[in-house]
DNA sequence: GCATGATCATGC
DNA sequence: GCATGATCATGC
């Protein structure tokens, strides 16, 4: 394979070596020749660009080789934060820019992105809002080359994307439609549009990036979590396909009963009681992770069916601060990115006592067409009340077919200040159960 | 029966 | 103590 007799192992070595020398150092410290004068401000990748040309040496660029060409190994810095005690990724990290009319003539074997990205000479720098970039601590250094099972889902995410864009469909891409690999929008603004093959409707610019879930595992492995496919992902078997077939035995059956079969004690009425089923049923332990289900950032969801059909329960967001949301576009707004992930639903029919028996699951991402009509007009109708003092009128279910908002707090005291100076209690953004259901085909 | 409002359980 | 995810209760 070319991309592996690219890659000079021994070179890489000694780049890694010379780059590890960074940590625990800001690019301050460790150059004593930096110039005052660096604007950052004029470019968000500043550090990235102040790596490359003044530690490393070289002029940044966008060539299609690895940026250490003999080495096989493309640089990548990106940034970390805190969550909690613990750093996490800040960001996806992207991987070089989708270009639509050449990408369908690839093949993953030899594609350009393999090409560039196998080898990967990470490093992982703590940014601090309101700091000098160059004083950004370098906190890990490392060389990256995909696990196997890894690069195999990565593998399945890349022909996602390029067999969307052969159907003329790269303007409906999502990032919920790829696990590990997505196709992350990037553009200076909104409005941008690229041409592509096989549609005369333009799409919006995007980039293969790494979603910012696989990214924090990088940076601090898999603490906690258990992977569930390993080995049939290995030989080419779609995750979501081993997913469900660790379902197919429980199928029909009530929950009582899976939970004596998976020896689980916990009562039916615990709130956590079928996220633990969930995890028992893929065989990982209570308190685990699902690791690929964290990579890929999959929101599990149970949705419970009543003896009529329609769902017991709509699906609520987390709840919002008023005075934030008024502040956010669309675009880049906390719902929109709750909205483009992929959700892995676990379904169960009631009976007439409430017992549920399991009857599927299901993948599913939110169609790109109701992300941007039905939901965005939710959202911004829920800004504009919100400014007009209104923040207890916001949009009702019967308002929108896709979502709407309701009370999400400790009770109805739990109120929280409105930018026009009022209080309103804690609310949040919920899903519709029906459109769900219809969107599950159940 | 359904939409809307209210509240609970758990883990960090 | 609070955020987060999940579920219950009420009134039309």
């Amino acid at each position: 394979m070319k991309s592996t007799r690219d890659y000079d192992s021994s070179l890489a070595s000694s780049i890694l070596a010379y780059a590890e020398r960074l940590v625990g150092r800001s690019l301050r410290e460790a150059l004593d020749d930096l110039p005052p004068t660096i604007d950052f401000s004029s470019n968000k990748g500043g550090f990235g660009t102040v790596l490359e040309r003044h530690y490393f040496g070289y002029e940044p660029n966008s060539r299609p080789e690895p940026d250490f060409a003999e080495a096989g190994v493309e640089l990548k810095a990106t940034p970390l934060k805190h969550s909690g005690s613990r750093l996490i990724s800040k960001e996806r990290l992207v991987l070089g820019m989708i270009d639509y009319m050449t990408v369908v003539t690839e093949e993953w074997e030899s594609s350009s992105f393999l090409k560039k990205n196998s080898h990967l000479l990470l490093v992982f720098y703590l940014h601090e809002q309101g700091k000098d970039p160059r004083d950004f601590v370098i906190k890990i250094v490392r060389l990256w080359e995909f696990p196997p099972e890894d690069l195999e889902i990565i593998r399945r995410d890349w022909q996602t994307i390029v067999a969307k864009v052969k159907a003329g469909q790269a303007h409906e891409l999502s990032e919920g439609d790829t696990l590990y690999l997505g196709a992350c929008t990037k553009s200076s603004d909104s409005t941008t549009r690229r041409r592509q093959p096989f549609s005369a409707e333009a799409a919006k610019p995007r980039a293969f990036s790494l979603k910012q879930s696989y990214m924090n595992t990088v940076a601090q492995g898999s603490l906690g979590m258990k992977s569930v496919a390993v080995d049939e992902v290995v030989r080419g078997r779609p995750l979501e396909e081993v997913v469900a077939s660790r379902f197919e035995p429980y199928i029909g059956k009530t929950a009582d009963e899976i939970a004596d079969i998976v020896g689980l004690k916990a009562k039916r009425h615990a709130k956590n009681f079928y996220a633990v089923l969930t995890n028992r049923i893929l065989g990982v332990g209570d308190k685990d992770k699902i690791a690929e289900f964290e990579k890929a950032d999959i929101q599990v969801k149970t949705m419970r069916l009543l003896p009529s059909g329609r769902p017991k329960e709509d699906l609520p967001f987390r709840a919002f601060d008023y005075c934030d949301l008024v502040q956010q576009d669309w675009e880049s707004s906390d719902l929109r990115g709750a909205l483009d992930k992929r959700f892995f639903f676990v379904i169960y029919q009631l009976d007439r006592d409430d017992a549920p028996t399991l009857v599927g699951t299901r993948f599913w991402t939110m169609p790109i067409s109701d992300i941007e009509g039905p939901a965005r007009r939710c959202f911004d109708e829920t800004q504009s009340r919100i400014e007009e003092d209104k923040a207890d009128y916001l949009p009702k279910k019967s308002e929108n077919p896709v979502c709407h908002v309701r009370p999400h707090g400790r009770d109805s005291r739990d109120v929280i200040p409105t930018p026009t100076g009022g209080l309103a209690c804690r609310k949040s953004f919920w899903l519709n159960g029906s459109y769900i259901k219809n969107q599950l085909g159940l």
